[in-house]
Formats: structure tokens, sequence, C-alpha cells
DNA sequence: CCTTGACCTTCCCCTTGCTGGAACCTCCAT
DNA sequence: ATGGAGGTTCCAGCAAGGGGAAGGTCAAGG
């Protein structure tokens, strides 16, 4: 199958598909005239490596993750762990965004936002 | 006013206001030593744009918002579209991270995290 | 007067995770 | 044979700076 229709059944764009070949994430064989051809198991790589990252987790996670997912004597204790870490980045994410939320609500809230110069968002900004 | 002292009162890093000059977001004279020079002017935009990036809005946004706070006949409804769709993004931001928290959250519970290697969590990234 | 150390300057490369484009090759249908 | 739709490589760039080298400047201490 050559790049088009594994990008189509993987859902990835073809150029992150050669971007994660290129940074080792998979490697799928070349057929003789130079084109990549993948197989279903590069397939089944690519739509892991699609659910990871739609999870958030980064390209140095995901490629955690696939080893953790090809080794048969894994031990589930590493995949949580790795799972928990992200988790907490995510909650502090959400944290951090929430709180720029309810800061900019309240000075949004207090902004005619009308026709003339005078604005508690700026007056905010500018420290007041 | 050096760029050690404008950083440690605009709690910018010195990297960090070079970059702003660089982009033209500040342009502190120079003393006859080729030393930047900071004004009570240059610090107060510095702890504006510091503000501003705090609640998450890009450099192009301090850009137009730095325009705004600089004009004095600007309408307070062109920063308060502005304040609004960052917030919108925001929003959204926060929505997709809940999203990933609340996934990651079910094949974290139902992971057992013990030596085996059975794992709800890569069996849910596999596509089980 | 000289040196030391802290500070400043510019410069360029590195990061994350791709995305776009140029130049070129290959395949299939007409 | 030719046109267009694939494919290939490599190069550049995005946000928003960070790290560190190579060198200039300044104030204090011996």
């Amino acid at each position: 199958m050559n790049i088009g229709d594994a990008a189509a059944r993987s859902g990835l764009p073809a150029k992150t598909i050669r971007y994660y070949e290129d940074i080792g994430l998979v490697t799928p064989r070349r057929s003789s005239n130079g084109y990549r051809a993948f197989a279903d198991s590069d397939l089944h790589k690519l739509a892991f490596l699609g659910r990871a990252r739609a999870l958030g987790f980064s390209i140095g996670d995901c490629r955690a993750l696939l080893a953790l997912y090809e080794d048969d004597s894994r031990a589930s204790a590493e995949v949580k762990l790795l799972a928990q870490e992200h988790l907490a980045r995510i909650e502090a994410k959400i944290a951090d965004l929430r709180a720029m939320q309810e800061t900019l609500t309240e000075l949004v809230v207090c902004c005619a936002g009308d026709d003339r110069p005078d604005c508690p968002i700026l007056r905010g900004l500018s420290g007041g």
C-alpha cells in the first residue's frame, strides 16, 4: 500500500507519516520503485500513533508507548505511570487555562465594547 | 537602565526582551557603549507584554493590543473583540483537554498497574 | 595599572510537531 | 507521447523563545 492509502486509512497526513518514518517511529519497506510500501502492521502502528497523539501524548511518549506495546513482557505499571504523568500535565494545563479564562472573563465583562476609548481590559493589562 | 534591571523589574528574561526588540515590540534607545537603555515607558510596555502573554495572548495579539493601548482614539469594542476571540480559543482548548482527560482517566482507572503485561491503556490505544 | 568577574553585545543553532513548496521521478490512462 | 495524479527528496519556516560561543565594557580590588 502506498503512502496515500496509508494516509487515508490511518487518518494521518502523508507528510506526517513521512515525518514519523524520519524520526524512526515507523519503518515501512520500499517497493522497487522507491515508493514506501505499508504493511498492515505499519498501518496498525500509525493508527496507534494517531490515537496516542490525539490524547496529547508527546512524540517521546508515543515512542515509549509503542515500545511497550510491542514488548510482550512489559509491566502494565510502566504504561500506567506514563499515562498518569501525562494526565497530571493535562490537568495542570487545564488549571492554567482556567485561570486565564477567569481573569480574561472578568476583564471582558467590564468592558463596554463600544466606540469610546475607555477600556478596562487595557487598564488591566497596563497594571491598573 | 540596562537590560538586566529591565528584566528584573519587568519579570521577563533578558533573552525575551531582546527577542521582543528583534520583532519590534519594544524599541529601547542605545547608550553610547551600545547597551540598551530602557526608559520607564519601555518598562511599562514590557510589563504590559508580560501580562498579556501570561493571559495567553499570542505575540500577534500582543502587538495589536499594544497598538490599541497607545492609540488614544481607539474604540474599546476593538479590544473587546480581540479578548473575546482569545477567550473562545481558550475555552476550545479547555474543552479539548477535558476530552483527553476524560478518555485518559477511563483508561488509567482500568489499568491494574502491576507487573503483568495485560494493559487496558495499550488496548485502548491499539483500537481495541 | 592590571586583573577579575559581572554584565552586555551579536550570532547562530536547538526545541516541538509538523506543514508548505520546489524540483524531480513514476505510473496509468488516453 | 503526454497529461495528470501520484510518489520521492530536501530545504525553509511557524511560535516563542532558550542555550551557549565569542567578544566588548564596566566597576572594584590588589
